[in-house]
DNA sequence: TTAGATTCTGGTAACGATTCCATTCGGGAA
DNA sequence: TTCCCGAATGGAATCGTTACCAGAATCTAA
């Protein structure tokens, strides 16, 4: 019911100057006992808060960080936004959390209105390294950036790099040993440095093996459910038929898993599978699949690190979080 | 690396007053076509864009909501964010998202952040209704408010309310229709709506049939996997046996399916399942799960529209969700 | 006692936009 | 020609805060 107080009420309680209720509440340290008694007990009394809009005016500083990302009902990057809001928050900052729903346009208009609304910084998982927007959105941001497993050249942004082809080599690796040959690989497309960094991994694993990559099981081009259910369904109806896939996503393997499952194949016995990226329960309704694990944590409180690096002057830089593979049932023997 | 064009920058390079660009930029009808056209070009070749900040601190509105829940990896949640964002953004309005991380304190601070930065509304999943921080700091924040499935008294916010009872109410029944008396419920709780109102879909089911509610099987205290595995593991120790659970939400669901698994209890056959809220790749890892139902896309963009409703002068009011329960093979017969 | 340095305080100009008020310039009517 | 009204424009105040500058008061040293 209150009106909104002000430092001016403030300073017209304790009978002093505007200046003087600025200089006591932002701790200057040219101010007598007295004056900080009356100002505190002036402030205290009408319960004063100062208007962050008003500070940002004037200091030119939001504490506000942009968050910029595909989907946040992407279960890996919830927990990716939460890490990064909590240790953000506790560095006085806040965040602001736009979805860019797949779209490049979306996306540089979210960039755009950030801007507009004077963040900080920015934290973006892009849709596309290659989009004709991207970097003249992100060049005009006049912000510090942090990347999320991106690589655009000549940007002088941060960025926290998954390694996932040691986890993808890995699991490639184990399943030619046992027996396969036709591994099937769907996931998003190759305009963004996670699929390219997965392919990486895929590729080395069959160069070491002397074998040839199979090229024709591949398909790169979405990282929704409906894209690799309609690829696998593809593949699936192929002879020779893929006797192991491996899903780039827990979108790509939703899709995979329905098109196992409207063929009537049974994960671990008809065919292979191994998922890159796990999800809510993974540990009790999926505990037989084969995965390659990345920290969604740790990524995330990564973020808020470099950013807030950035903030404090430093340079900006990179940071590399590893995955790791783990065999389960579902990717034994070839049949 | 041009430094930001300010509305001043405008006026100078078309050789007009402040006053006369405002005019022309906020579609002001006393303005004619040749200094709007003068206005325009020098915008244009500037590349003007108003500054929200400068924009909100003169305006009293600054086009945010905030958006504070208790945890925005709840896979739930997370698409409720997802809708809301989304239709928020439509409208012109950005969110700020705060998780409170289960804790009433952290939620109060990030309640006073939030009327710090003068958001225009708050959009919130409080961690109890029964905090004496509650109502004091909501009664403070002087903006519109919308509860998400929350109750509490006086306080003129508008709510989303979803119906847990009926669907709770209809898997109960069903439970004890396939003759199961002893029916475990594990959840949050009872000092938020959502325990109380699913409590009270159980009760009615046992009170219809004429039977006595197992109350010593109700553990009502933690969203949380560790409360479920705990109270879950020791119900399963008691004589006689809990035959049936129902697990009130997916941290729930996931604490109880644990305990089942470290007593290899299968579901399904040595014990029946009812989980309350789905999550990611339910419908291909978790098909034999009985499940109560509620759209988290619909409660996030209903939220959405009631905000959107208050800030354009209508009063506040609730919003009901209704939830769908289906019985498939994890919740048959008691042995 | 006085010059000079040190505290401390108040007034005022920003930050970037909007809005009210007053002024100017036409055009139309008497 | 004079008067008046409306359209168009410029100037100034304002939103709530911080920071600079100048002046007053106190203190130290010669």
């Amino acid at each position: 019911m209150e009106s909104p107080v002000t430092i001016r009420d403030v300073a017209a309680r304790a009978g002093v100057a505007l200046s003087s209720v600025s200089r006591v509440l932002s701790g200057h340290p040219d101010v007598s006992a007295s004056m900080r008694a009356k100002v505190e007990e002036a402030a205290q009394a009408l319960g004063y808060e100062p208007d962050l809009l008003a500070q940002s005016l004037r200091s030119g500083a939001t504490r506000t960080i942009g968050f910029i990302i595909r989907d946040i009902a992407n279960p890996l990057f919830a927990v990716v936004a939460r890490a990064c809001e909590q240790e953000l928050r506790r560095n006085g900052y806040s965040l602001i959390l736009m979805n860019s729903d797949g779209s490049v346009e979306t996306e540089s208009k979210n960039f755009a209105l950030l801007r507009r609304r004077r963040v900080d910084g920015v934290i973006a998982s892009l849709v596309a390294e290659d989009s004709p927007y991207v970097k003249k959105t992100i060049l005009s941001l006049r912000a510090p950036l942090v990347l999320l497993d991106r690589d655009v050249k000549g940007l002088n942004a941060s960025a926290v790099i998954t390694d996932h082809a040691i986890g993808v080599k890995a699991a490639t690796k184990h399943l030619i040993d046992k027996g396969h040959r036709e591994i099937s690989f769907i996931s998003g497309a190759a305009n963004v440095y996670t699929t390219r960094n997965r392919i990486k991994g895929f590729s080395e694993a069959f160069a070491e093996a002397g074998l040839p990559l199979p090229e024709k099981l591949i398909a790169l081009g979405g990282f929704d459910a409906e894209y690799a259910l309609i690829h696998a369904r593809h593949f699936l109806l192929k002879n020779p038929r893929p006797t192991a896939f491996i899903a780039g996503g827990i979108g790509s393997t939703a899709g995979v898993v329905r098109a196992f499952n409207e063929m009537n194949l049974k994960i671990g016995e008809d065919i292979a599978l191994v998922a890159l990226d796990e999800w809510p329960l993974f540990d009790v309704f999926a505990t037989e699949i084969s995965s390659v694990y990345r920290d969604p944590e740790a990524i995330g409180s990564e973020a808020a690190h470099l950013i807030l690096e950035v903030l404090n002057g430093n340079d900006p830089r990179e940071s590399v979080i590893d995955t790791k593979f783990t065999a389960r049932a579902s990717s034994q023997g070839a049949h």
